[in-house]
DNA sequence: TTGAAAGCGCTAACAG
DNA sequence: CTGTTAGCGCTTTCAA
């Protein structure tokens, strides 16, 4: 691997230049500015990392703190968050590294060791752990997911809170009369999940202030899962079950079934601007 | 941040102890070692990632290329492969650092610039652009897939091949005489991408050798993607479409609702000890 | 606009 | 068993 100084020798110019060269951190002439560039061409070389971090205190690398639990729900918007995350660091030059374990030991590993200039956590719950841990470190960090107290902390999340309120209102101004919840899995509502917490608070008090009936069932992530909690939801509002396939709309522009029954709701459908972004691809060819 | 210095003048030793110290690499007397992890515990010491990397020439860093395109497929498997090699990398000290570039520059960004110590190809295809690159950077690499040529290359992959050939084979061999496969997304077809080719082989090799109907269909991922499929498969092999709900036999252990009509798949069953782990948990209370 | 040189913090000979 | 010290490759004063 060339080094620095091999660039330098061969454009005939000093190390600092070089470096300078590649940072812009000082004026160069056009004319070495070029020879610099043609030494690098020819030889190659790419600065090493380590010693630029050395050097700089920098590492141009994020640290990106996924918990397993997180990961392992398969969830597509935890997914997303991940590509976002990384795709957004790229596009200020920084590279992601990512760790599946959620303890304090790890955090402090990737902060303690100047691994990464910043961190970025996901899933924080309302009491977590590795918070206090962020006062230790000199990291900058942000949050996804929002504690208890978000002192001195920033924090981005959905707004669970407001999910959960326009799915009732959504629902009650079609004329419904009684709403179910199918809710997180019951051990995210056990251990207080915050966003199992606040969808459930959103849609409580929307349910309340229209006046329909409602209830919240948890669901699990699963086919099985699924189907109790929709057979428990449909037993505690006390509504008829007439799930069929007759019963299921087309959608007006690709006749697509709706997965809903009654009226169509508009965000299901792959037509509709709403829709997930994997679903255009999907779209049946009579569609416009 | 203390350096290594701070902790050798507060044990009263030289830095080097240090070092051997903390990497075992040559023998301490207990009592050395027992000041030296003393003095690091003082001073909350944790060495300079940067500093290892320029003097050992070693990161503890594994590079991990995974392709928007995987991603975004949103596929539990991608997930656990992703995962998988995050915590086997964990478990021998080694962090990951996850890019989703495929292209040939960022590969070799990552390689050239000494960030990390191997790389880790997910989603390789028949003729990967990256290939040719990896001879060229120094870098150990493993892929994920298996090109047309894999001449020097270390490839993992699961059998696709065999997968297609013993769904038909378990659907032989319960009397099915006409078989669909729901394959790949189109667009993993047409690019001849090789998980796409393989399954779609050995499902068809297989349907012949036991001589039932067949046919593949391509299929989205998505709702309205696999009921088009499912259509589409059920015209092509000519069978009558009879799903109900009343035809889905429940699974004798927990009663639930087997997805699949007539003869309960028990590969599909939460029960089943080949289930996806993640169903585990949504075992039903009255299953056993 | 350019050079020389002093570190950055750690590893690994080399020398006891 | 332990200490001394020369780098690792780059950044950044300080000086010209």
């Amino acid at each position: 691997m060339p080094t620095i100084a091999d660039v330098a020798r061969l454009a005939g110019v000093s190390v600092s230049t070089v470096s300078y060269a590649l940072s812009g951190k000082r004026p160069i002439s056009a004319a070495t500015r070029e020879r610099v560039a043609d030494a690098i061409r020819q030889l190659g070389f790419s600065p090493h990392a380590g010693a630029q971090a050395l050097a700089s205190n920098r590492t141009d690398v994020i640290g990106l703190v996924v918990p397993l639990r997180a990961l392992e729900t398969n969830s597509a918007t935890v997914m997303e968050v991940v590509t976002g995350v990384i795709t957004a660091a790229r596009s200020h030059g920084d590279d992601v590294l990512v760790i599946t374990e959620d303890d304090v030991a790890a955090v402090r590993r990737l902060a303690a060791g100047s691994r990464v200039d910043a961190l970025v956590l996901m899933d924080v719950e309302r009491h977590d752990p590795r918070l206090p841990l962020l006062e230790e470190v000199r990291q900058p960090a942000v949050l996804i997911g929002v504690p208890s107290d978000t002192h001195g902390l920033a924090c981005v999340d959905l707004d669970f809170a407001a999910a959960g309120r326009l799915a009732v209102e959504h629902l009650a101004g079609h004329g419904h009369t009684s709403v179910a919840l199918l809710g997180a899995p019951a051990a995210a509502i056990q251990r207080n999940a915050n966003y199992a917490v606040r969808i459930i608070g959103g849609f409580r008090a929307e349910a309340v202030r229209s006046g329909v009936r409602h209830t919240v069932v948890p669901c699990e992530a699963s086919y099985p899962g699924a189907a109790e909690a929709v057979a428990q939801a449909f037993d505690e509002v006390g509504a008829s079950r007439r799930s069929s396939s007759t019963t299921r709309p087309r959608c007006r522009a690709c006749s697509t079934r709706s997965p809903t029954e009654g009226s169509p709701c508009r965000v299901t459908c792959p037509c509709s601007p709403s829709a997930p972004a994997a679903w255009r691809s999907t779209l049946p060819s009579r569609c416009p």
